[in-house]
RNA sequence: GGACCGGUAGCUCAGCUGGAUAGAGCAUCUGCCUUCUAAGCAGACGGUCAUAGGUUCGAAUCCUAUCCGGUUCACCA
């Protein structure tokens, strides 16, 4: 338990010790950390106890102040300045916080709480590469992964992939007319990058000929909805939903393409997932359940034959569930993909990184599954996550302003090369050790950039600025982690020494200022792990390691480590430095950025 | 029009389960490398927390109204 949930069950042992006749909720106890201005490391805010106590806050913090003094041997003396009761807690505390966790790799990880939960992330179309709004599905998708897991949750990573429809059609017909059978082997274009570019010939060829038909006098909307080559990729699509052996074919052979191009972009990136859904496989799911629902009386059908579910109750509207012919719609396929996730692992909860243009849609699938009581309907969330736009305006393939994922990575490595050549810093590596730095530092930086901001928030990136390598960066991080290891490296110590080698320490001398700064906020590591499960926000976990490193480069400028001015204060320093290293890597971890030792 | 989300320093963002004088980074300016990595540190400058009311001992935070920006409300997916 975190040193302020043990102050705040104390405290309330105490009002209940101290004044036995009152109630006082447990949520009037807040415990914040001290300003710097005043002397203490914790405060406990008395004014909620006034009113309920009839006391002056004088008198209640005396009482308070005293029995956690009492009680606690970490309490060491406190102070009450305006309402406010100042606790400064021991050096010995955090002294013995620190010789027993600054070796547990394991610090920040949880114990098991039992729960399945899947994470679907990424989802991409078949029909063209990903760009840097995928980018921020996929590394935040990611990223709650395995914060999910390290609070001690069975996590299932899955991706659904919509390989099927109109648009892969179109991407086929355009292979078809243009392409002479090229293949991304015979031309050297990575496959999903090939498929997309046969994308965009679709819709030149079909902009030319609405253009064509418009000049020969027709309606444009007409021409719109009548130009050959859209006919034939809706032709195409009817084939492919009957079976068509050539056209499914074909289909398999181009969606291949795509799967191998995004392979090497996840694999770039440093994701993964555990099970794969494939849209062609799900799409018809969810109809036996709009049946079931139907005879339950929980759908209606309209006469012509179309069915509904009336969420006027829950301020929403109708909503189409099935078309008159008998196909499903997109949410029916959700529902399905739903029931279907919740058969196959059993899940407690089930998380959808999806933009937040789904809102709706995903409160409209919640709703519905509540409405037939499916058990898999509460543990429904949807991590919802604003666009990225540019300074233009939203990105749009078919206009051709998307900024592609591939040529950001190589657009980031290509910074953190430049950098590090022009800051002199490249001896000492192999050009092996040069090439993975420059991965490390340059992929670093993207995903912190995208992770650093609370996911429900739009953001705008201009391309033409670079990601800053230098402030609020996974670079800072990096390179007070290179730190550490140069100091480590000097001290012939490992990253994780043996316990044992700091057993005989002894805190004899007071904390400086900037060392116990440093333990403090290891202390909260726990906790600020907790929260972002909690909230669903991996960008706590970027602020608050920033704020470590912050702390840490004090620390660093304000002291010598390897010339301390004693013993103690030396196997004191590296202790702290050793967990500092070591909880920074827990959090960038968790987060999939790694840190070098050098750099 | 209804629903949802956002509006905090010139820019990008923290803070939002109410607590002390609203914090970072970037940008601008001033200092600091014969001592463990200056991708750093110390400091300066910069705020009607969109606006107006309300609740409260106390409001950036909660409530109401208004303004601005975004998303969404398809027999598309």
């Amino acid at each position: 338990m975190s040193v302020v949930e043990q102050i705040k069950s104390v405290a309330r042992e105490a009002l209940g010790s101290l004044y036995p006749d009152a109630t006082i909720p447990a949520s009037a106890v807040t415990v914040n950390q001290t300003k710097p201005e005043f002397e203490g490391d914790y405060t406990l805010v008395l004014f909620p106890f006034l009113k309920i106590l009839r006391q002056k806050p004088d008198a209640i913090g005396t009482a308070i102040g005293d029995y956690l003094k009492e009680h606690t041997d970490y309490v060491t003396n406190y102070s009450i300045v305006a309402g406010f009761l100042n606790l400064t807690i021991s050096d010995k505390f955090w002294a013995d916080f620190l010789q027993n966790n600054f070796v547990n790799t394991d610090y920040g990880t949880q114990s098991s709480t039992g729960k399945n939960v899947m994470v679907e992330y990424s989802s991409p179309n078949t029909n063209k590469p990903l760009h840097f709004g995928h980018l921020r599905n996929i590394f935040l998708g990611y990223a709650m992964s395995s914060v999910l897991e390290v609070t001690g949750n069975n996590v299932i990573k899955s991706n659904l992939i919509n390989d099927r429809g109109i648009h892969i059609c179109k991407s086929m017909i355009a292979w078809q007319k243009f392409a002479n059978g090229a293949t991304p082997e015979s031309t050297g274009i990575k496959g999903d990058h090939f498929v997309g570019d046969y994308y965009v010939k679709f819709n030149d060829a079909f902009k030319q000929e609405v253009e064509d038909m418009v000049a020969k006098g027709a309606e444009k909307e007409v021409a719109e909805k009548e130009a050959p080559i859209l006919l034939a990729a809706q032709e195409m699509l009817r084939k492919w939903e009957a079976g068509d052996e050539e056209i499914v074919s074909l289909w398999e052979t181009m969606n291949g393409w795509v799967y191998d191009g995004f392979d090497v972009s996840y694999k770039r990136m440093g994701v993964d997932f555990n099970k794969m859904y494939y849209e062609s496989d799900t799409y018809l799911l969810g109809k036996e359940v709009v049946q079931e629902g139907l005879d339950k009386n929980v759908f209606l059908q309209k006469e012509d034959g179309s069915i509904w579910i009336d969420l006027q109750d829950e301020g929403l509207d109708q909503k189409i569930l099935q078309r008159k012919d008998g196909t499903s719609v997109y949410i029916t396929q959700d529902i399905g993909t739903a029931i279907k996730k919740y058969e196959d692992c059993d899940l407690d909860t089930s998380i959808y990184v999806i933009g937040d243009e789904q809102n709706y849609h995903m409160q409209v699938l919640k709703l519905i599954l509540q409405k037939l009581k499916h058990p898999c309907a509460d543990g429904i969330y949807h991590l919802s996550y604003g666009m990225v736009e540019l300074p233009t305006g939203k990105m749009k393939s078919r206009e051709g302003t998307v900024v592609d994922a591939d040529d950001m990575m190589d657009e980031m490595i290509a910074i953190a090369k430049q950098q590090t050549e022009e800051a002199g810093k490249t001896d000492g590596f192999t050009e092996e050790e040069l090439k993975a730095l420059y991965e490390t530092i340059g992929l670093g930086a993207l995903k912190f950039y995208l992770l650093r901001v609370d996911p429900k928030k739009k953001m705008i990136f201009d391309p033409k600025e670079s990601i800053d390598l230098h402030g609020f960066t996974a670079t800072f991080i990096q390179y007070a982690h290179a730190r550490i290891c140069s100091i480590l490296r000097k001290e012939k110590i490992a990253q994780i020494p043996d316990a044992a080698s700091f057993s005989n320490f002894n805190l004899a001398t007071e904390l400086t200022e900037a060392e116990k700064k440093l333990i403090v906020s290891l202390e909260q590591y726990p906790d600020v792990m907790q929260n972002a499960a909690d909230d669903y926000n991996p960008s706590l976990l970027c602020n608050y390691t920033f704020q470590l490193a912050q702390h840490f480069n004090s620390f660093y400028d304000a002291h010598s480590i390897s010339k301390a001015e004693n013993d103690e204060k030396k196997q004191l320093r590296l202790m702290i430095i050793i967990m500092t290293a070591q909880v920074m890597r827990h959090a960038m971890g968790t987060l999939g950025i790694s840190l070098p030792n050098k750099m």
